[in-house]
DNA sequence: ATTGCCGGGCG
DNA sequence: CGCCCGGCAAT
């Protein structure tokens, strides 16, 4: 459902690039896909045609982390200033969010993650994340697989780059942009919510202008109409994309990539499926930097460990409820429970861990600082040991890399003990 | 039939 | 030790 400020899209379009030139930073090929803002902006299509090259060409080369955050407001009175400032705000806190990954992983291994050196780049295209082969995808049970491909994407597109709109990606995006067989498939059977991100609300509602509404009326006490509010809604909810098919199949390319990259996925969990750069975007700024964050290194951890033949495991916060507690996550008190109670709807993409699995538990495994303390005496030290372990549930190396990987899996795996990369 | 991995063996 | 693998147990 479109709304109807075709002047405010405009306005938009024609000020984010400026933006994001400025920003530009050279992130070769990424991107696969636009960080779709709003789900609507029908009436670009038009001129897409023609300014297709053009965005793209720029898409290219501008990394653009900055997510324009186009000001949702529902009236023509949007102010310049504070489009401005909302536009200054984004950029500065994204900013660092996707500089961070690539300074990180210099130091800790040059070589691997060489190009692109933007972690998410690397992650996708390394297509590491076979979910596994053909063989199963996404179990409903488990929390990792629904829609990897696309959760994933929206994720990462949203920081890289700003303003293009659905219409945009709509059919060329993927394809043409880049070269990686990637997320390929989208749309289509993707269907747009917008959730609120108020603490204990989960709502969801079919349109921007609903969800807006909810929020100010309930959550911000405002009564007046949309014309009062000062777009301040925009910050709590976020716009969520429910597809139904489209399981980790891109992910599932799992081209065989050179062992340069071999650190398999660590961790992955965006819980965020938010798509929209402003929203939640920029001042998930540190949220969303976790994920990222976290991964550099958990990867580079790895990589060591393997090694040694003890591989810490990668960090892996099961989102399912203590993932919730990263401390850095609440910024401003406000913080909507985005990770958890989202994540359902979104598959955390947690390939790696997959460790998050709902059957908690393996919780502890790593999480000391957590508060698990609690749980914790019911099963501590299994009795002497004896018994065989009972056998992790989680899937190790073998299942997720193939025979045909053996080279990714862990050494311990490959030696035919206790998997170390995956837990339990 | 598969998988995870203990127990052992070899260099 | 590092590396493999027979073989058992849990799936």
């Amino acid at each position: 459902v479109c709304l109807s400020q075709p002047c405010i899209c405009k306005q938009t379009s024609s000020v984010c690039p400026s933006v994001q030139r400025s920003e530009s930073t050279p992130l070769g090929r990424e991107g696969p896909e636009e960080p779709r803002r709003l789900g609507r902006a029908p009436e670009q299509d038009k001129d897409h045609t023609r300014s297709v090259s053009l965005l793209e060409q720029k898409r290219k080369v501008v990394s653009s982390s900055i997510d324009v955050p186009h000001a949702r407001k529902s009236e023509e009175e949007v102010d310049m200033d504070k489009v401005t400032a909302a536009m200054v705000l984004t950029s500065l806190s994204t900013s660092p969010l996707v500089r961070s990954p690539p300074v990180k992983m210099g130091e800790g291994l040059n070589g691997s993650w060489k190009d692109g050196g933007f972690m998410p780049s690397s992650y996708s295209s390394s297509g590491y994340w076979s979910w596994s082969a053909p063989s199963d995808h996404s179990n409903p049970s488990t929390p990792s697989p629904p829609l990897s491909a696309d959760s994933f994407k929206p994720f990462r597109a949203g920081s890289l780059s700003g303003p293009p709109d659905d219409a945009l990606d709509e059919q060329d995006a993927g394809s043409l942009l880049f070269d990686e067989p990637i997320p390929r498939k989208r749309k289509n059977s993707m269907k747009v919510m917008f959730k609120c991100l108020w603490k204990n609300c989960g709502k969801v509602l079919s349109t921007a202008a609903g969800i807006q509404r909810h929020i100010r009326t309930v959550h911000l006490g405002r009564n007046c109409d949309s014309e009062c509010s000062d777009g301040e809604e925009d910050f709590y909810y976020t716009e969520i994309k429910l597809n139904t098919d489209s399981v980790a199949d891109g992910l599932s390319s799992l081209s065989p990539v050179s062992p340069s990259v071999l650190s398999p996925p660590p961790s992955f969990e965006h819980r965020k499926p938010d798509t929209s750069g402003s929203t939640a975007g920029s001042r998930n700024e540190s949220s969303s930097s976790t994920p990222l964050s976290r991964s550099a290194p958990s990867t580079l951890y790895l990589v060591h460990a393997d090694h040694a033949y003890q591989a810490t495991a990668p960090v892996n916060i099961p989102c399912t409820s203590t993932a919730c507690s990263t401390p850095s996550t609440h910024t401003a008190g406000f913080t909507p429970s985005t990770s958890c109670s989202i994540s359902w709807q979104s598959p955390p993409v947690t390939f790696t861990g997959t460790p998050a699995s709902p059957t908690h538990g393996r919780t502890q495994g790593f999480s000391e600082q957590r508060s698990q303390t609690i749980t914790v005496l019911s099963s501590p030290p299994r009795a002497a040991g004896s018994l065989r372990k009972s056998r992790g549930e989680g899937k190790k190396c073998r299942k997720v890399y193939g025979m045909e990987n053996r080279d990714m899996w862990c050494t311990a795996c490959r030696w035919k003990k206790a998997c170390q990369r995956f837990v339990d």
